[in-house]
Parts: C-alpha cells; structure tokens; sequence
DNA sequence: TTTTAGCACTCTAAACTTTCAAGTGCTAAC
DNA sequence: GTTAGCACTTGAAAGTTTAGAGTGCTAAAA
C-alpha cells in the first residue's frame, strides 16, 4: 500500500490532535473539527490502511486511534511545519544564559532548566569534553602551609581544581620541582597521559622527593581525570509524574535517568549524524527497554567547531515535536556560543 | 485521663507494628503476635482510651488503628529503644566516607546517599556555612593573558574560585594593585563586607585603573557570596515515590524540596535544640502544609567546635525511628569529623 | 471505482451492587 | 476490672449494569 496526499493529512491531523489532547482520535473528531470534506466512513476506510501501513494503533477495539512510533516518525520527517521561537522568546532565553556566571556547569543547569520548564519534561545536559584536548596550563596555588590547589586548564577551555594536602610543607623548591615536572611531560599532552600509572613510574626517578612529591602529582593525575569525564546534569525530573503516559513506571525511568552511562552511551552513538539537527529517538526506537514508550530529542553543542557536548529531553512519545525540535537547536546553538565566548583568551 | 504501663506497652507495640506492616493494627493481631496476657476486648478497651487520648487514629470505624503525629511523638521520647548501627556498619559508612574527595560537596552527597539507601527516603544535606567566619586567604591565579581566577579561603575552611574575564591584559602590577586592596581591605574581615556595593565604592577610588580592577573585585565579590551561601544537596528523591502515604503527591512533595529557602527556615530554627541530638518533626508538627503527612529527621554537623550545617532525611511518618535516630546521629558526628579534619592547615 | 449512510457490534469507563472479612463497640456474665 | 459473645459497621474486591464512543461492514449512491 502506499501513501496517498490524503493520508498524510490524516495522519498529521491525527498526531497533532492526539499530542494537543492526549485522547484516542475519532474518525467524526477528525471530521468535526479539521476541515476535511469527506465522511466520517471514508476516513475509517484510511485510517484502517494507516494502521495496516504500522502508522496507527488502536488500544482496543472501540476507540479512536493513536499513532505508532513509526508514525510519529513518518510526522517529524515527512509532514510537520516546525514553529520557530518569536525573536522576543529568542532574547528572553538568550539574556537568561548570558547573564548567569559563565561556568559551563551554571549555564548547562540553566539551559536544562529552560528546556525542562518549556517541555515539561526531564532534561539533560552533558559538560564539555574534547578527545583532541590537550593540558594547556597548569598552576599549583597555595592555599596552607602543608595545602595547595591543583589548577589545569585544557586547550578546549576546561578548568579543574582540587585540593591536595600533603605531609610536610610545600616549600618554593618543591612547587619549583613539581612546575618542572609538569612542563617536561605535559603540558600539551592529552591529559589521559596523566594516569596514577604514569604518575608512580614518575615518582620512583623523584629519589628523596618522592615522598612529598607524590601527593601532589596524584592530585595533578585527579585533576587530569576530571577535566576528562564527562558530567551529567538532569533538570525537571519531577515534570515526568505530571503525565499519565508515566503514572505507573515513573520510578523506573527516572531511576534509569540516574544512572548516566546508559544515557552517554546512547550519547556517544548519536554524534553528529544530522548535519547539526537534533537527533530524535521515538519509543521504540529507544534500545533501553526502560525508554520504550519515551521520546529523546537531542543535539550537540560545538565549542569552538569541536562537539563537545549534548543537550536534550526525556518525555513521552506525545510531545510537542514541531516546537520542540527547532527550540533544542537554538538552544545547543546558544549554549555552544556562550561557552566558546568564553574560552578566549 | 492518665498513662498507665499496660497503655504505653500497647502504644509502643501498635508504633512497632504499623512501622513494620503499614497496616492499621487490630486488637487481635496485637494480642495475637505479642505476648499480651489479656483478651482482645480490653485491649480494645485500652485502645479506645488511647484514641481519647490523642495516641492514636482510627482509619475508619472498621479498621485497626495507627498512630497519630502525636502517638508517635510520645513513642519516641518515652517508649522507644534505640538501635545503634553494629560496628561493621559504622566501620563500612566511615570509609565510604572517608575514601572520597575530602571536598564538602563531595562527603555530604555520599553522605546523603547513604542515608537515602539506609532509610528508603529522600535525605537532605547543606553546605558548611559559618557566620563567623572571615576572610583568610584571597589568590588571584593567571589562566589567560586576560583570564584570571579569583579563589578565597575562609577561617570555616571554605574554599571558592571563580573565573574572572577582563578587556586588558592582567599585569604584574595590576595583580600587586589587586592584593593590596585585598590585604588592605578584606583580610580578617567577614565575607559580607565584600559587598557589590562596597566593590563600587572603591573602585571610584581607585582612578584610572577602575576600569581594569573592577571586573576582578565584581569576581571577588561573586566569590565572597559564594562562601556564605548555603547550598542544599538532595538525594533519593526518587525513594518517596515507593511509598504508599505520598501515592497522590509525590509531585507536590518533590516539588517542594526543590525549592531550598523552606527547608533552610526549618533547619536554622531548630539550631542546636537538642544538645546535639537529632531533630524530629512528625506529620502536623511541621509547619509547612506539604510536609503534614511526613517525618524529617534531622541534625547539625560541627566543623572545628561550631555548628555548620544539616543533615537529615524526610519520610513518611511511618519510619523506623529507633533505628534511623542513632544512624543521623552517627552520620553526622563522622562528616563533621572528616570536615573539620580537612580543615587543618 | 470511490464515497457514504446506516446499523449492528465491540469495548471501556463509570456507576452500582454484592460479598467477604476484619474489626469494632456494647452487654452481660465472670 | 476482665472477658466471651454477638450484632453491627465499613471498605476492598469482585461482579454487574449501563451509557457512550467508535468501529467495521454492507449496500446503495455518486
């Protein structure tokens, strides 16, 4: 069977109704309040080839009809107009990320949490990470007499502290050794080459110093580890209760969004296969089982040209798709200008 | 009407038996599983008395009955037998603890899982905050040629950076221009003098070089709040929506622990009213109409002899006090404990 | 060949009824 | 003061009824 110019209004009739009410679809509903000329029986006959076609579901026999994933799908490619922001919409989130501090962390929260309040759904951000990055700088602050900070700058803008306290006193000649150290082997090395491996082969050539030394530099190798992971940030877990879709497994999936490997690996698949549009995965396109009847809209903030990191929702597969795809753009748009700006030098 | 024994003896056990099944308690389960020497008509006689009293509540006319706010209330401060962790328990919680970063952050979020894990709720923890404490260490940290990050240090042992963006470049000199001011005006003094207000008033002093500085004393001040602000981790979220008492508004109760300012009135006004003992708010004893049919524990951890901040959790009424009591207890004496071991110079 | 009116049929949600067991309160005897 | 006994209350669970929405099919109309 094939689609037809008259299905395909059906079909997006159906969809946006469904995701406006969130009630099985009637063939006279349709007929009432969309403009189509024809009978209530003859839209049965096409919606009964939509569903043979996998467009359509029907939860039971004597309601109206809901689409399928696949349906959804066959809207958001094929048949939906998208609805950009109003420019004034634009400026409001635009001044709302600018205007907070420019920590990636602080403007990923606040991004998350516009996207979670626009959609009513979870959101999730992850932080900036660059396989290519390389240690850019490194400082050792002191902070006590026997206490020091551990600062590392990455060439795509990242910056990590810690703190490290050691046994004996942190003299100018030991800061002096450890600032050596660190020019010598790397600076402008990934900071993957700063393992604790790595770190205890280092210290045995450090002779008598080793002892002090050592602190310092497996707080340089955790410093190196934290510039590398990636963070996960979830916003508006709450708004997932508010929909009936989720009454009875809401405790699953938000324990599912939890755990974050799951969502990086589904992530990491996803990197920049639509030439810059958010990638969206629908119900049973999902491959977690905990996911199934959800929905992930999401796309990949660049910094400075590089994908660095994502920017997405959680929700049902009845979401609002024509406006929320083109808002997620401009927001991993803005989101990725805002923390380039800030990598300056 | 007055308390007798063989009252207290049937209160305690109708305490123990709904907080072990959830459901009302007969008067013949009661005589049934404890070793009561009566028949199940006094008991029931007894338990009128009891409902008279205030103790306890009857679901409806047919059913057994539960505790009320204030049953539960004189269980705890008269009735119960506390339950301290066993030594292998303690000794697992302190190196969970202990293994991690020594960051505050970092303890008290693994501090609150391990309490959300324990008692199958939502646990709540907030950052160190002294407002005694002062100024003790400003460093100003090179990043970029433009670039710089102000960090400060507290006598309470709190450490905050912030990355600070200027339109020139950083000299030497306006670095030494900089820790002059600092050592001038700031050293030993609380953080709230470091005030916006305060900020701009010096910097019309400062004549040409106003327009360099003051994007590094705006740093400096944004710094400064960050050390007095208390910030408020939430943990096991998701465990109230296992609960059969917050079935309806989970959402209404999770919606309010987002929002921190309630929870920080809670906290400061029960500041240290029980010689160092937990806190317990039962059901109606709270104040805030969301938290009417739940239980907070809670408790003051104390860095270096002052108190600091709260630990605790919030659960249905119906919640192992005997056991949960000493385990908040412990928890907090060991965070302070890591806390103010930190904290050593 | 496509569309439509008509109608019997299906199914669910909601309202109502029935049944069952748990538990009570009261009374009269111990 | 305690207890056995019993009528009574109540809600949860299971079953029944009803109303309404919506369908699929057929046969006639376009």
């Amino acid at each position: 069977m094939e689609m037809t110019e008259r299905k395909e209004k059906i079909l997006a009739a159906i969809v946006e109704k469904y995701i406006q009410t969130g009630e099985p679809v009637g063939s006279k509903a349709l007929v009432d309040s969309l403009g189509f000329s024809v009978s209530s029986a003859t839209i049965r006959n096409e919606m009964a080839d939509l569903i043979e076609m996998g467009y359509l579901e029907q939860p039971h026999t004597s309601a109206g009809r809901i689409p399928s994933s696949q349906g959804y799908r066959y809207y958001v490619e094929n048949l939906m107009t998208t609805y950009d922001m109003s420019p004034v919409e634009k400026g409001i989130i635009n001044s709302k990320l600018r205007d907070s501090s420019t920590e990636p962390q602080t403007v990923l929260e606040k991004a998350g949490n516009i996207l979670a309040d626009m959609a009513h759904c979870a959101a999730v951000t992850t932080t900036p990470t660059d396989h290519e990055a390389v240690v850019k700088r490194v400082e050792l602050v002191p902070i006590g007499t026997r206490t020091a900070m551990v600062v590392m700058l990455t060439s795509s803008g990242i910056l990590k502290t810690k703190v490290c306290r050691t046994d004996s006193e942190i003299t100018i000649d030991i800061a002096e050794n450890f600032y050596n150290i660190v020019k010598a082997y790397f600076i402008g090395k990934p900071a993957s080459e700063l393992s604790i491996a790595r770190i205890q082969t280092l210290a045995l050539s450090l002779g008598e110093k080793a002892l002090i030394m050592t602190p310092l530099l497996v707080a340089l190798a955790d410093v190196a580890k934290m510039t590398e992971r990636t963070e996960l940030l979830l916003e508006g877990q709450t708004n997932l209760l508010s929909h009936k879709e989720f009454e009875t497994n809401a405790f699953e999936l938000m324990e599912f969004l939890r755990r974050s490997e799951p969502l990086n690996r589904i992530f990491s698949s996803h990197s920049d296969t639509n030439n810059g549009m958010p990638s969206v995965l629908i119900g049973n396109e999902n491959l977690f089982r905990e996911l199934q009847n959800s929905t992930m809209i999401f796309s990949k903030y660049s910094i400075g040209g590089h994908e660095s990191g994502t920017l997405g929702i959680i929700g049902p597969t009845r979401i609002d798709y024509a406006r929320l795809i083109p808002s997620i753009k401009y927001l991993t748009d803005v989101v990725g200008i805002i923390l380039s700006d800030n990598m300056e030098d």
